[in-house]
DNA sequence: ACCGTATCCGTACTTAGTACGATGTGTCAA
DNA sequence: TTGACACATCGTACTAAGTACGGATACGGT
C-alpha cells in the first residue's frame, strides 16, 4: 500500500517554519523549542536538523515569514497612501505574532521576503520624490514607531477592555498614591476606562510623522 | 589579621545586578548566565541565590539599573524641552546597554525606578497643558518612537564609519542588484557614504513627532 | 535482488538554571 | 570562654534544552 495512511506530511523546511510560528503563537516564543517543535510534527527532534540548520536558522525563517505576511506598499499610490498602508498592516501582524517584535531587528541574515520588504518601501519614497537623504530619515523615523509601537503593543499585561483594571489595581496596591502622583492620576482617569485603546495612538503618531515627512518633501529643498 | 585583604566585597542584591549590567554591556546579554555572573563575583553560582530571585529577578533589577541612568524629565522646564532631553537621554542610554531594549517592554514588573521615570514623564506633559487624551497619545508615540529607533540602533550591523560597506557588499554579493534595485542603489549611494549616520535621523523623527504635538496642544480643543 | 541515497531517530554529551542540604562563619548571651 | 543559633557559602545533582554522532530504515533505480 504505497500512498495512504501517512497521517503527518512529511517535515519540509517551509513546514517546519509554519509549525514554528504556530507554536509560538499558541504558547510563546520560550515555548518554542526543538523537541516541542519535533513533537507537534510528529517526529523525532533530530529529524528536524535534516531540513534546518539549527534554532537559529528556525528563527531566521520564522521572521522571513512574519515579513512575508506584510502588504507590501504598492509603488502606484501616491507615496504616502502606499506607506501609511504598509504600516497599518505590518502593525497588525506583529500584532498577530507578538513573539518577533524582538527577533525581527535581531536577526542579522534577511530572508528575500525581508529585502523585497525593505526595497519596496524604498521605492515607494525615493519614486514619491522624496531626496535620498530625505528617504533616509522617512525610512528610519517610521520604522522606529512601527516597531517600537509593536513592542509596546505585544507587552500590554491583557489586551481587551479590563486590561487597564488589571494594572491599575496592580499600581494603586503597590504604594501610596503620592509617590507616583501623576502616573496614578493618569491610570485611573484615563487608561482605567473601558473605551481606552493604547491602539489607537498609532494612527495619531504615524500620522504627525508622516505630516511632517510630507511637509519636508513639498519643500524642494529639504536637508 | 582582621580586615585587610578581602580582594572582594561581599555580593549584595545591588553589586550583582551592577555586576550583571557590567558583564552584558562587556559580552553580551547571551553571555550572562549565573555562573557567570557568579564567577565575575568570585563566588559559587549559589550563592547568588541568598540575594536575588533567580535569573528573572536579576533581569528586572538590571532593567532598573538602566531606568535610573536615564535623566527625569524636569517639570519646571517648558514640556517640550523636558520631553525632549529626556528622549535624547534615554536613546543613549539604551546605545550604551544595547542588550536592554528587547528587555525593557518585557518585563511584567516595573521597579521604582521605572515608576518613577513614568511619572515624570506625565508630570511634564499634563502640568505643560495637554490634555489626558492628548497626553496618552503624547506618551505612547514618543516612547514607541525612542524605543523603536534605540532597537534599530542597536541592532546596526558594526557602529562606525564602515559599517556601511560590510553591509553594502553583504547585501551586493547575496543577489544580481536588478532584485532589489532600489535597496542596492539606495544602500550604495547613501547608507554606504562615510558620512552617513543611521544616528543622525534621532533628532529629526523626534522634531516631528514634538512639533505635531505641540501644534496639537495649541489648538485648545484637541481631539 | 541489490545497492545507494535520503530520511529518520536513539543515544548521549554539553550548557544552563536551580533545588537541596551540608558546611562554615560570625554574633551574642550566659 | 563557650555554646547555640542565624546567616552565608557552596558541593552535588537534577532537569530542560540544543545538538553531534552514527546506526537503522525505506525507497527508487539498475
Amino acid at each position: 500500500m504505497p500512498q495512504q495512511s501517512r497521517r503527518r506530511e512529511k517535515p519540509t523546511r517551509e513546514r517546519i517554519m509554519s509549525a514554528a510560528v504556530a507554536l509560538a503563537d499558541r504558547e510563546g516564543l520560550e515555548a518554542l523549542t526543538i523537541r516541542a517543535l519535533a513533537t507537534d510534527m510528529a517526529v523525532g527532534p533530530m529529524t528536524l536538523y535534516h531540513y534546518v540548520d539549527g534554532k537559529e536558522d528556525v528563527l531566521d525563517g520564522m521572521v522571513d515569514l512574519v515579513f512575508a505576511q506584510m502588504a507590501l506598499p504598492d509603488p502606484s499610490l501616491p507615496w504616502r497612501e502606499a506607506v501609511r498602508a504598509r504600516c497599518e498592516s505590518t502593525r497588525e501582524v506583529l500584532a498577530r505574532h507578538p513573539w518577533s517584535v524582538p527577533l525581527l531587528e535581531s536577526r542579522r541574515s534577511p530572508g528575500p521576503e525581508t529585502l523585497r520588504h525593505h526595497n519596496a518601501m524604498l521605492e515607494c519614497l525615493i519614486e514619491g520624490g522624496l531626496s535620498i537623504p530625505l528617504t533616509a530619515h522617512a525610512y528610519a523615523v517610521l520604522d522606529s514607531y512601527v516597531y517600537g509601537f509593536a513592542i509596546q503593543e505585544a507587552n500590554l499585561p491583557v489586551q481587551g477592555g479590563e486590561e487597564s483594571n488589571e494594572v491599575a489595581a496592580e499600581i494603586s496596591a503597590a504604594f501610596r498614591p503620592e509617590t507616583y502622583p501623576y502616573l496614578v492620576r493618569f491610570t485611573v482617569e484615563h487608561a482605567m476606562k473601558p473605551d481606552y485603546r493604547f491602539g489607537d495612538s498609532f494612527g495619531y503618531g504615524l500620522d504627525l510623522l508622516l505630516d511632517g515627512l510630507e511637509r519636508a518633501a513639498s519643500a524642494t529643498e529639504q536637508r
